[in-house]
DNA sequence: ACCTGAACACCGTTCAAGT
DNA sequence: ACCTGAACACCGTTCAAGT
């Protein structure tokens, strides 16, 4: 957010105590890679100063505490997709390529999936749900369904955040090794009760979970534009 | 809540350290009480201790960790709303039905949606699953593409859960007021990088949530008929 | 077999004290 | 102004010891 650590330096030959001084920009960068390494778990202040060199404390100075870093975390990772997406030609396009970046965001840094589905109103959601309503809006839907149509889709990606999020605390295994052990699993279950599951369990090993978030995103905007000519 | 205290009493002159002994039932009791009774980080295994008037340690011997705790909590409520709904006869009616259900054992019970978006294989989302997919089934959807639709559903639930958790975490106001002071800070946002969110501050605050949840399913719902037809 | 509760190895956050 | 790190008030979980 700021950047007071971009000060050039002031006097040579004092030795400073480490290469540049901290920062909240220099504090996000180690909390992302200390996220990115471990699981969530894995980011403690005590972790996160040591990384820096630091104090617990000094960190303190420049954050607000773990909820507004595990925030501002978050916001840095979605922001890097919805800047990107946001100029495309066909609003279809743009909502598809906005939900496949997510995607790939969150496979890329597993615990902005439970940072997203932790608090509604954080900055990345409001940029995410902007994005999706600019997308909404140049899709032609009537004014008064565009925050239904949005918050439908916004909906729809929290849950694959937060599936996406617990999916992968149950990992150390790769992703088919963990989809395999489902499926036998739900193989294993009482036909009597659990009918349907049974009957998936197959499918559940060779589907490819990007694909089907993506149909799931197809299906939404079908939802979206039948309404509008029908209702 | 509840009222153990109720209990009769069994012989005379032997003084009980409880009126009844320890097990599975009656911690899944205490630990629901206290989930309800306060918010998520409430439940302490010394809390729960305390109110079941022994050692935390003697919690171990029945449940194998918080987190078994509290998958076996979420599965207790969502079990009471599946088992109510699977009997309905028209199909959409009864994916209506279970959803709303979802929706409001959810208010209810606000851990609940905390619960559901930690771990996607927990018995209380299968349990979800296999109900919609019967639901999904009954519709008439050729079986390759009922895990599909099902598992849209289940995500957009999932991010309800996610969503409605979260709202609740920033709570002690009400609702509406919640509502109304983030239309405000809404509406302060720059118009430049967010104009949808915005114009849409206004509609936020007179929304029901519940019926937009609602809306959303219904939504997902035509996509699914629509694409049986088109594609 | 079941329960007790002190002890262990952690947390996030605070704050007097330093530079 | 910024940093340090011990101290505080917590956690979940374990385990020797009790009944």
């Amino acid at each position: 957010v700021s950047r007071p650590s971009a000060k050039r330096r002031v006097s040579p030959r004092t030795v400073q105590r480490r290469s540049d001084a901290l920062s909240t920009a220099r504090i996000l960068e180690a909390a992302i890679d200390i996220l990115d390494e471990g699981d969530e778990g894995a980011l403690t202040f005590r972790a996160l100063a040591a990384r820096l060199a630091t104090g617990s404390g000094a960190i303190y100075w420049h954050v607000a505490g773990k909820d507004d870093l595990l925030a501002m975390a978050a916001d840095h990772v979605i922001a890097a997709v919805t800047t990107r997406v946001t100029k495309l030609s066909k609003p279809r396009d743009a909502i598809r390529t906005l939900a496949g970046g997510v995607f790939d965001a969150i496979e890329a840094h597993p615990w902005v999936g439970g940072q997203l589905s932790r608090d509604p109103w954080q900055n990345a959601v409001l940029r995410l749900l902007e994005a999706i309503g600019q997308c909404v809006q140049a899709l032609g839907i009537p004014d008064e369904k565009q925050f239904h149509a949005a918050s439908a889709l916004m909906n729809f990606i929290l849950g694959l955040a937060a599936q996406y999020a617990a999916q992968v605390r149950l990992r150390e295994t790769d992703r088919s090794a963990v989809l395999a052990m489902t499926a036998a699993r739900w193989m294993e279950l009482d036909p009597g009760t659990y009918p349907f599951v049974r009957r998936v369990a197959a499918q559940l090993a060779e589907h490819d979970d990007r694909e089907q978030f993506i149909a799931g995103i197809e299906l939404i905007l079908r939802g979206i534009q039948t309404g509008r000519s029908v209702s």
